[in-house]
DNA sequence: ATTAGACCCTGATCGC
DNA sequence: TGCGATCAGGGTCTAA
């Protein structure tokens, strides 16, 4: 269910908890994901430091001691938990243990959980050298939060594409971390129809596409942080956030610009949300 | 090459 | 209470 904000905001979580820690030991309790859990993991990380963690896209990296990377994805209904003792004298909300997937214990008494009920998600390693040439990794599209990303960028990605924007704002060999709730909402604030095909944007529309899709983006990650504080303190668990959405999911809802009800379609089998008369465009 | 749709899996919810 | 249909914020594969 993660999108580009909720990766964001779990991976600074993690690195402020875990960057420079040691790992001690690695449990598998089910490898069942979308790309199995190597099974020499614990073998290849035990007594490593974690150097950096960082996202790529929805992808979570650790950078490790020995120059591996261990890659992780949170799919639909993947997790993270993180419990030193602290913590957990205010854990309250406990996830389905059934569930969980892999523990690695640190050094200092951290306990990291990975959980994940659909099995979408996925847990690898790569050398981190290497990664930008990883089968995950070699065709993603451009990020956001990046230099490249800019309207010329938008112009060429749009042009000739038949595709409707919102599948193409969703589409990761194009652009990283847009997912089906805020799609929904940068065409919801740019004022532009879902189903528009993306190359018939005029100028307009793409210089509104460009800054309503970083506004959307760090408006999120503004609030994953400020909610991340109060998750923190009552409950380790740090993969879902709760965001006040304008259309996802508010369907027959009045529209909060003009009062019309929202719709729902259906696009690639995603939900989509929007107001047919204020995104007319 | 590009696109829409089926599919992977489990659980919650809704209508009958 | 039970049952089926539908839905859920991910990506990948395939057929056209």
């Amino acid at each position: 269910m993660p999108e580009l904000p909720e990766v964001e905001t779990v991976c600074r979580f993690l690195a402020k908890e875990l960057e420079g820690k040691v790992i001690k030991e690695i449990k598998i309790l089910n490898p069942k994901l979308r790309i199995p859990i190597p099974s020499n993991l614990n073998t290849k990380l035990k007594n490593q430091k974690i150097l950096k963690i960082l996202r790529k896209g929805k992808y979570i990296v650790f950078e490790i001691q020995n120059q591996e990377a261990l890659i992780m994805h949170l799919g639909m209904s993947g997790r993270i938990l993180v419990k030193n003792k602290k913590l957990d004298l205010y854990h309250k909300i406990k996830l389905n243990d059934k569930h969980n997937h892999l523990i690695i214990n640190f050094e200092n008494g951290s306990e990291f959980i990975f959980n994940d009920t659909r099995k979408f998600g996925l847990i690898t390693l790569a050398k981190f050298t290497e990664l930008n040439q990883h089968k995950l990794f070699s065709k993603l599209g451009i990020e956001p939060f990046s230099e490249e990303f800019n309207r010329k960028k938008l112009e060429q990605i749009f042009k000739n594409r038949t595709k409707s924007i919102k599948l193409v704002l969703m589409d990761s060999s194009l652009i990283l971390g847009i997912g089906n709730i805020y799609a929904s909402e940068i065409l919801f604030r740019a004022k532009i129809h879902p189903e528009k095909p993306a190359k018939e944007l005029n100028s307009k529309n793409i210089a509104d596409i460009y800054k309503q899709s970083l506004a959307v983006l760090e408006d999120a990650i503004a609030a994953g942080g400020s909610t991340l504080k109060d998750y923190i303190k009552s409950d380790g668990d740090i993969g879902y956030f709760q965001h006040k959405f304008l259309v996802y999911g508010k369907a027959d809802k009045p529209c909060s610009r003009c009062g019309t009800p929202i719709s729902r379609i259906v696009q690639s089998n995603r939900s989509t949300f929007f107001c047919e008369r204020c995104q007319k465009n």
